[in-house]
DNA sequence: GGTAAAGTTTAGCACTGGCTAAACTATATG
DNA sequence: CATATAGTTTAGCCAGTGCTAAACTTTACC
C-alpha cells in the first residue's frame, strides 16, 4: 500500500528529526561554554569562571560542573583556581560556533530582524543548523540580502 | 567608562539570551509532544502512546512518564491504557506550534534548501525563533522568497 | 470465553544541568 | 605579614529526560 509506505516514511524522518535535536542538545552547552571562553579570552586576555557564570546566567558552581565535564571530553585545559584555558580542540569546536554565529546572526539582520533579537535568536538558533541551511545563509547574505 | 559600560550590558544582554534558551527548552519538549499528538488525532482519529513513541523515536516508557507532565501542566488529558486527548491549552500550543513550524520549513525551503534538511532544521529551530522572526520569515515567504 | 499478542504502565537505574551553602585558596590592602 | 575580600571548589540537593525489564490491561482470534 502506497499510502502506508508514505507514512512508514514520514515517522522515520520525523524521528530522525527528533533524535538529532536530542544530540544537538548534548552538544549545544559544550558549544556555549568553548565560545564564550574564546570570547573572554579573545577580550580580556583571559577566562575566569566567575565570568563564564555570569554571561552565561548561571551559578559558579554550575559551571565548576559543566568545566570538568568539558575536561574529560578534552575541550578545555584548567588547573585548579586558575583560569580557563581551551585544547586545540576547543579552539576549532569555538571557531566553529563562532562562525556559524556570524553568519545566522548576520543572515537574520539582513532578513530585518532587529539587532538585539537577532542577537537572542541567533544564539538559540545557531546549534540546529545543518551545513546545508547555513550554506544557503551564506549564499544569500553574499547576494546582498532581500 | 564607556567601554566597561558597553561590556556590562553586552554581557546581560548574553545571559539573557541564554536564559532564553534554557526557557525554550523546558517548553521545546511539551510542544514536539503536543504537536505530535495532535497530527496524530487529524491523521487517524487518535493517538496512541507506541506511535508517540515511534515518532519521536524513544522509548515507551519514556513516553509515558512525559505525559504524566502534561498531564500536569494541564495540556494533555488521558485515562489509562487509554487514546492521548488533548485539552483546549494543548490544541491551542499544538496549532501555534504547527503554525510557526510550516512558516519555518516554507521559508527554508524558499532559501533554497532542501525538502528533507528543511524540514529537520524546521524541526530544531521552531522552538528558538522569536515572534519578531517570524514575521520576518512569513514577510519573505509572502514577497515570493530570493 | 480463553488465550496469545500487542500495548501500556510501573519500578528502578543513570546522566545532565540547575541550585545553595559551606569550605577552601588566592589576592589585595592596610 | 596578617587579614579581609574575591574567586573557586566541594558537597549535597532536586528535577528532567532517557533507558530496560517486569507487570499489568486490552484486544483480537480461535
Amino acid at each position: 500500500m502506497a499510502a502506508a509506505g508514505k507514512k512508514m516514511q514520514t515517522a522515520k524522518l520525523r524521528s530522525a528529526a527528533f533524535r538529532r535535536i536530542r544530540a544537538d542538545h548534548q552538544t549545544e552547552l559544550a558549544g556555549d561554554y568553548v565560545e564564550l571562553i574564546a570570547d573572554l579570552i579573545d577580550e580580556r586576555g583571559e577566562a575566569r569562571g566567575t565570568d563564564v557564570a555570569m554571561r552565561l546566567g548561571v551559578a559558579n558552581a554550575t559551571v565548576v560542573k559543566a568545566l570538568k565535564r568539558l575536561q574529560e571530553t578534552g575541550l578545555v585545559a584548567q588547573e585548579p583556581y586558575r583560569a580557563i584555558f581551551l585544547t586545540a580542540e576547543g579552539w576549532k569546536m569555538a571557531d566553529d560556533g563562532r562562525r556559524k554565529h556570524r553568519i545566522v546572526e548576520g543572515f537574520l539582520l539582513a532578513l530585518g530582524v532587529s539587532p538585539a533579537t537577532a542577537r537572542i535568536d541567533a544564539e538559540g538558533i545557531e546549534h540546529h543548523v545543518s551545513g546545508e541551511t547555513l550554506k544557503a545563509m551564506a549564499r544569500f547574505l553574499a547576494k546582498g540580502g532581500g
